[in-house]
DNA sequence: TGACTTATTATCATTTTGATACTAATTCGC
DNA sequence: GCGAATTAGTATCAAAATGATAATAAGTCA
């Protein structure tokens, strides 16, 4: 075959694309996802897959965007603060149903937001239910995507209320990196990087004292970079 | 619509999907796409979009990282030393052809690698010449997504041969971050991580002293992370 | 009131970074 | 052959960032 360069002329017709809506929240010290009762079992295989992500196809005249949105939106009953693509999943013929293309995305919602549609609820991460396969790999690929933005894009701020501790934002981010964050450390470059301003608030929480409540401020200048990170490679 | 959750149900048929390959080289201090000549004029506009990305649809059972994969080694000879998605673009329909969807991808081929097949050649990306559109969205899409994960993946290595000096590493990593590094801390930390390790070649080139060959040495145990970036955020 | 808990800040030693300058090994012009 | 120019690679040192530890603040609970 040696023309076929334009990708109009050789794209292919009659692939089944989908796209799979992955939302996270946190809960506790883990990480939860949005799942709705999955239609009583019409694929092969009886009682399995009760539960499935947010899914459906773009339709006409529709970004990817804007279908994920809307997805988020009919699961949860409201936008979702932040929503990315994570990556294209799929070709090859599956299920005897001629190719199929899914396109996950990852949703952030704050902590303790409550309202979920149609039944939808969430789970943790350490305890999701079954899966198909093809949505198995949207969450893999969701988390994997999440966790290599968390430098690059506020994803702790938008897994919180607008209004929120500093000792609760250090907590987020202990979840999302998996490890333990030094406290003065932590709290001292982020006063640095000037991307939160405190409020006049303060919260009693239980025992102990009080803490200030603190809002995101969106960087307004990039900061110079430092040297290369070469110890995150690899 | 109340209840439509599974997404096997719901996908929609006949959406076109299309592979969009963006190889990157270095060339001097840029950048550069390879790109190949486009069939003659299929779309409406005569003369226009004389090139092109590599481009194809995926095939039956091929999954889109082979599809990638082949349409690389289709238009450059041989396989690129790293192929990774860099995300779907579309949906929507255009031209009027019904919806499209986009996958991206981003190729990595060492410096000075020469054979390229069938007429394709490389542009450097502030000459890239006129292209479609969503080919253009490609293009930006790919040096977004390969800028994003240079520290998370050993891009730079990738756009090097197997042995090389540290001011070729060096001046790859200025080229991919826009902005110069320090000789010495550069050094310091490239050797504190042991992603490379030295050989007992020497290069002379041209005038100045000889500079050693070093080959990437994949990290065997990722090192403890530090802090928080705050600064990398926004 | 006093023990306990959590928030916040301070102090200080250690580590990392960036600036500068120094040494090493080669080519080029003469 | 010799010195200037050029590039590679290091050393030194001050400044900045980090981590450990502890001190202080402000509440709850018994």
């Amino acid at each position: 075959m040696p023309d076929r360069p334009s990708s109009a002329r050789a794209a292919a017709r009659g692939v089944t694309v989908s796209l799979d809506v992955v939302l996270f929240t946190a809960r506790g010290s883990e990480l939860a996802v949005l799942l709705t009762p999955a239609a009583p079992s019409r694929t092969r295989g009886a009682g399995r897959d009760r539960w499935a992500l947010p899914s459906d196809a773009p339709r006409a005249d529709e970004s990817l965007d804007d279908a994920a949105e809307r997805i988020a939106r009919d699961a949860f009953g409201s936008a979702p603060s932040m929503l990315e693509q994570s990556g294209a999943i799929g070709g090859g013929r599956r299920h005897n149903e001629g190719p199929r293309v899914t396109i996950a995305y990852f949703g952030l919602v704050p902590e303790g937001t409550a309202s979920t549609k149609r039944g939808a609820s969430w789970f943790a991460m350490s305890e999701l239910p079954p899966l198909s396969q093809r949505q198995r790999e949207s969450v893999d690929a969701a988390v994997a995507a999440m966790r290599a933005r968390v430098d690059q894009q506020p994803i702790a701020f938008r897994l919180l209320p607008a209004a929120f501790t500093l000792s609760e934002l250090q907590a987020i981010y202990e979840l999302l990196l998996g490890r333990r964050l030094h406290k003065a450390s932590f709290r001292r470059s982020l006063h640095a990087s000037a991307l939160v301003e405190a409020t006049d608030e303060w919260r009693s929480e239980g025992r102990g004292r009080p803490a200030q409540l603190f809002r995101f401020a969106p960087p307004r200048r990039r900061r110079q970079r430092r040297g290369i990170r070469f110890d995150l490679l690899g």
